[in-house]
DNA sequence: AGCTTGTGATGCAAAAAATGCATCGTGATA
DNA sequence: TATCACGATGCATTTTTTGCATCACAAGCT
């Protein structure tokens, strides 16, 4: 849209935090830039950045401005959408964003099937942990985030909620497969793989440790819950995860065994699919949000809220 | 701002039906003007307008554009006044619209008691009834509707409500002056003055009418409030109001009765105050609608929730 | 039927705005 | 102290916008 590029020109610099080098991402002159800049800030009465040597900041009046410049743009992308709907096809774009507990198993599976409903709507999956899944919100980065046992400030909306115990996961011939639930200290004797992405997981189990005096024996400390998967089929070692990131279809989980950790040792997390406050989702973004929020009542009925 | 000028434009032949008169409003060529509204229906890739011979009409696209259109420039607006914000003073604009039953008695002690505190803010008050205060709402040219027993679209979002008792108005020498609540065939006996304006009440009023079949003796119907409480000094009739409409410290109904209607012959009607939903007032606006919800807590604090 | 009136669209020239180049002044940095 | 990268500015150039004159079309009126 012609009658934005101002605004996104504003948008960038402030990403930047440089005119030239803003200009350069730009394709165009720093003067061409500089003076759109000036100009505006000119209109509205009051500067929006603050010139430093080594470049350019926003400052109070900036920040607000900014922030509603974003909110502009997703604004007016969604309408076009929803314009572009008028002639019949679906089209859109839906950015998600998400740390490791859903990206794996859970997230693949629905995008599939709401594109075989929406063939001309694409994706864009952000691999973020709680912090930035939430940042990327605020900045309109993101349509939709799914955040795992993190505190969400208040212009953050919850549109859903679902409970997710950590479960150990062993091999099907570890000894203490049988059992139906375990307790931290059952874990002391064995090698632990400790997944490094999923924040959620580690706090929820730190504070069990701390309150239990209960030291687990970490030997791995990994990214990848694939990799950690693979490794119990060479060792009786534990790892652990929730059930979300658990592919019960096929995959490795399908050929390992999972154990509630008994709940006076480890607190149920929380996953939250959530949005920016007074924001109108795009079309696309907002049925996605409804089947992501049907799904979950549907795989957890008991823990969803 | 410059930069809106072309979505302004797009507003203003919405409005007026026809680009030569949206031109002439503008002080602005009709070519100039046509040529814009060529420009952006072909960047949009959808037109906007549909051209009749007598002029031009918006198309579902352009209704939703121009809808978003509107929502741009108010959020425009409170950006801008909360950087004003910034510089100390604060200043703003708020648009009310009500039907009359807060106008006379309610609202000027309230706006006086803001502009005491922000000497800096306008106001600007709009009297209309359910429908198009509501209406006002949607096209953004009010920011805040005071609305009384009126079902509301889902696009609007009820701040506060209060429940009101249709009360019946006589003189202090009237013979029913000293009861408690009166029954609606209590009234049978007695000359009625109907509110015209306030379509809430009639509709009250007539309900309990059809049940009981009690018809009531309207020998006057008029506009003004004031007019007919005057009137009921002069002859021993009957008019029917509710407690916000009422100015308890001086004026006209100092000087007379007010008596409920017991509650089975006529339901208590709900005053809303509402505004869009999904849309951040300007801080002026918002700050005022706190006062308004709060001082109904204050006055009613059994009837508000 | 013919005329008039009002509508939006378009070719072309003039006016206005945006852009790019060269350059300045200014703090931070080495 | 020299250098560097930054944003600001004067001036010529390019691009965009505007206004005038005019067209094509449909409706209402005589």
């Amino acid at each position: 849209m012609r009658y934005l590029t101002t605004l996104k020109y504003i948008d960038i610099v402030a990403k930047e935090g440089s005119m030239r080098k803003a200009a350069e991402r730009l394709a165009i002159t720093s003067t061409a830039l500089n003076r759109r800049i000036l100009a505006i800030e000119e209109e509205i009465g009051h500067p929006l950045f603050e010139r430093t040597p080594s470049g350019v900041q926003l400052n109070t009046a900036g920040e607000l401005f900014v922030q509603h410049i974003r909110n502009q743009i997703s604004d007016v992308n969604r309408v076009l959408s929803q314009i572009s709907d008028l002639s019949g096809i679906r089209r859109g774009h839906v950015r998600i964003s998400s740390g490791a507990q859903t990206i794996s198993a859970f997230l693949p599976k629905e995008i599939a099937e709401y594109r075989q409903k929406h063939p001309g709507v694409t994706f864009e999956v952000l691999r973020h942990n709680s912090k930035r899944a939430v940042e990327s919100l605020v900045s309109h980065e993101s349509d939709i985030a799914i955040i795992f046992d993190s505190i969400l400030p208040s212009d953050i909306h919850i549109v859903a909620t679902v409970t997710q115990a950590v479960h150990i996961i062993m091999a099907p011939d570890h000894p203490l497969a049988n059992k139906k639930t375990l307790r931290l200290q059952d874990c002391l004797a064995w090698p632990i793989l400790m997944p490094r992405e999923n924040e959620g997981i580690r706090t929820l189990l730190s504070v069990g440790q701390i309150q239990k005096a209960t030291p687990l024996q970490t030997i791995i400390e990994a990214d990848s819950f694939d990799m950690m998967a693979n490794y119990l089929t060479y060792e009786h070692a534990l790892t652990f995860q929730i059930p979300i990131s658990m592919n019960s279809q096929d995959g490795i989980y399908h050929r390992l065994k999972a154990i509630p950790i008994d709940h006076r040792d480890c607190a149920r997390g929380l996953l939250h699919i959530a949005q920016l406050k007074a924001r109108v989702l795009p079309v696309a973004a907002a049925k996605f949000q409804d089947q992501l929020v049907q799904r979950l009542n549907d795989i957890f009925p008991e823990e969803t809220r």
